[in-house]
DNA sequence: GGTTGCAATGTTATAACATAACATATATTA
DNA sequence: TAATATATGTTATGTTATAACATTGCAACC
């Protein structure tokens, strides 16, 4: 499973701030940082992860509550997802592109992909319609192997 | 969305025993009384309101290992699932009949539905195939309203 | 320029969720 | 009956997340 390039992390932190700026959403230091941190981490990071590496920069946002409301606020605006299935968060690479995002995860290697595939976001809107229910948030976490870590 | 009715929870619990006997796994005490408390519950229930429940009936059993030691094995065998979005536990009408099951919770009254829809299925494996990608376990939590809550 | 209002952050404490580690008991079978 | 495996009891602690309230910084308005 591929990583992300260095070109592809500098166009998605430079869209955030594109982003931010045209919505005025205050991008703040702890915010921007608690950003980076994510999105540059190829694997899915952990809060508590975030908030040892925040205490490296600065002593002031070491405490969970800071690092938590960064990750509020980045959830809500699209730029991060968290994943359910193991208390993680990763940054999402095509953010306001698109409201969900499905995810494979490698339980070996634990890099993750994201993956909007259209076909399966309409077999479950279907799934949805089928059963009289109305969609607010979704969360498809799939768990197995890459074809890296998983030779034919 | 409708609720179990009596006769459904009797056969689930019913199927399970039969399971567990001509598999030879040991449902013991707390096992079932652990999985009853689970399945008559009709919105997913947290592993410490099922702690509460128990040190009601007994109280060598009100500690947090046993519990969540019940609650493996159930999960494990495929007569409870977690909800991850919500860090709860459901019981599973079809025990056996399905390795994977999506479910759709009502965030209004909570109640949940299970859906085992093949389309879906496909579509789910064949988006991992596309990505060459081999699956062991998929999560799918659908959130939104139900149609009781979401009145036209 | 003061002051009002609001969004964001700082800080302390604790709630909520889950497991490690080791002791003990019970069941199975060699 | 001894050996082994499976399950449970128990204490403590690890991990994840939030409540609650104080403080700061900044923009808008008079």
């Amino acid at each position: 499973m591929k990583t992300k390039s260095k070109t592809e992390l500098n166009d998605t932190i430079h869209k955030v701030e594109q982003i931010c700026k045209s919505n005025k959403l205050g991008l703040t230091q702890i915010r921007r940082q608690v950003f980076e941190i994510i999105i540059k981490n190829n694997k899915p990071i952990k809060a508590y992860e975030i908030l040892d590496e925040i205490s490296n920069i600065n002593d002031k946002y070491s405490h969970p509550p800071t690092v938590y409301r960064a990750i509020d606020f980045l959830i809500e605006n699209g730029f991060v997802h968290k994943l359910n299935s193991i208390n993680s968060y990763v940054g999402c690479l095509h953010p306001k592109a698109h409201k969900e995002c499905y995810f494979l995860i490698c339980k070996k290697c634990n890099i993750y992909q994201e993956c909007c595939d259209d076909s399966l976001k309409d077999r479950i809107s279907k799934t949805a319609v089928h059963n009289n229910f109305v969609i607010s948030n979704t969360s498809l976490e799939i768990e197995g192997h890459c074809l890296d870590c998983n030779p034919k």
